[in-house]
DNA sequence: TCTCAGATACTGCCCTGTGCAGTAATCGTG
DNA sequence: CACGATTACTGCACAGGGCAGTATCTGAGA
């Protein structure tokens, strides 16, 4: 059997929390999971059966009425491979920003274009802090883990905040430029030292 | 021929510069767009044969030696299909951390082991901090591309220093804690509150 | 001037992951 | 108790990633 992804750990650790049915597994990862390590719900799927394959988890067979209802939960071997999991090195960060894309090659367009894309990243970042807070502010679904999903809730927020700041500090710099080829008066050489300046913090 | 990505639609950009080799693009691509679109180099090898297929680029065989060189060139209908292409909305922002998955579920193991995870996410962004502060010093590239350079920058800059200082302040927070299952004195409660507090700023 | 180590410039393969269409069972409402 | 909506999946095609392998080129030393 195939050596487990990063996938196959998230899972794993939900599995610790209880056992599940792989429909609630795969909301309960889209809920939690999704901020950091956002997945298909298709692939959600199919990764419980693989942690059963290598011993990971068990799957119990159930049912309502005829559809069949499979709960799976962790193993001793899978606590021991989520624990031991913990001491790698993980997987540099990386972000994918199609939005960014388009800003950074905005000069094939208009300033309009811009904008439009600058405030809908804008309205995405004010959706998703607003979402985040009412996390922040509900009752945790475990509170036995409550401050580990703060941390993690923590950076969330801290991100989201910093797109929007962002967002709203470019769409004002862009309303000085003559178009999207000129920036106009705007000087383009401050902005790069400011960004030097502030550097580490 | 299958529509293009947003890969597709990033090279093209690139094309928009200056005719590249394969090579040449790939590298390209990896120096500024791997920030906010990263792509697997083997990716990037493929792609520029697609776009010739759809007639967005044109291809010109050349050589180094007995080595072949094709020098790719964005088309008319490539300027076009950019240009439009800016007009759609983009797909919403998604970042992968691995270590937050680690963080996540560190109550399956010890709190040395949590350290570890964020002090590694420490140095990450430390590290990206100084090559993005570094890149925002030097000379761009593409000088009358600046002003463009300077927007994105700027993100990536932000967000590797929230980051840098998330990963700071949880390090702080752990210290108190008297497990990875029991925070002991630190108040999660009051941790909650203070992340709905600063909502949306 | 030849040689060979390392760098350059790719390609093939196999697996992970995504999106979407399709399907069947179940639930809620009248 | 019929039927539309919702729930709970599966299949398929294609984008993307990692890594091993290969051939060509460059440069330093004999």
């Amino acid at each position: 059997m195939p050596k487990p992804t990063t996938t196959s750990y998230a899972l794993l650790g939900l599995l610790r929390l209880r056992p599940w049915t792989t429909y609630e597994l795969a909301k309960q990862a889209q809920r939690s999971l999704n901020w950091f390590w956002p997945r298909a719900e298709r692939k959600l799927y199919d990764e419980p059966k693989h942690l059963v394959d290598a011993g990971l988890a068990t799957a119990r067979a159930g049912a309502t009425g005829k559809r069949p209802r499979t709960v799976y939960a962790i193993t001793a071997a899978g606590r021991r491979a989520l624990a031991a999991w913990l001491d790698e090195p993980a997987a540099p960060r990386t972000s994918e920003m199609e939005a960014m894309v388009k800003v950074f090659f905005a000069d094939a367009g208009d300033l309009r274009q811009l904008d439009a894309t600058l405030a809908r990243m804008q309205d995405e970042a004010r959706d998703r802090v607003d979402e985040l807070a009412a996390m922040a502010a509900d009752e945790p679904m475990f509170p036995e883990r409550a401050h580990l999903s703060a941390l993690t809730l923590r950076l969330s927020l801290d991100q989201e905040r910093t797109v929007l700041a962002w967002a709203t500090w470019a769409r004002e710099q862009v309303t000085q430029w003559t178009s999207t080829t000129d920036p106009g008066a705007w000087d383009v050489a401050a902005v790069r030292k400011g960004l030097v300046a502030g550097a580490r913090r």
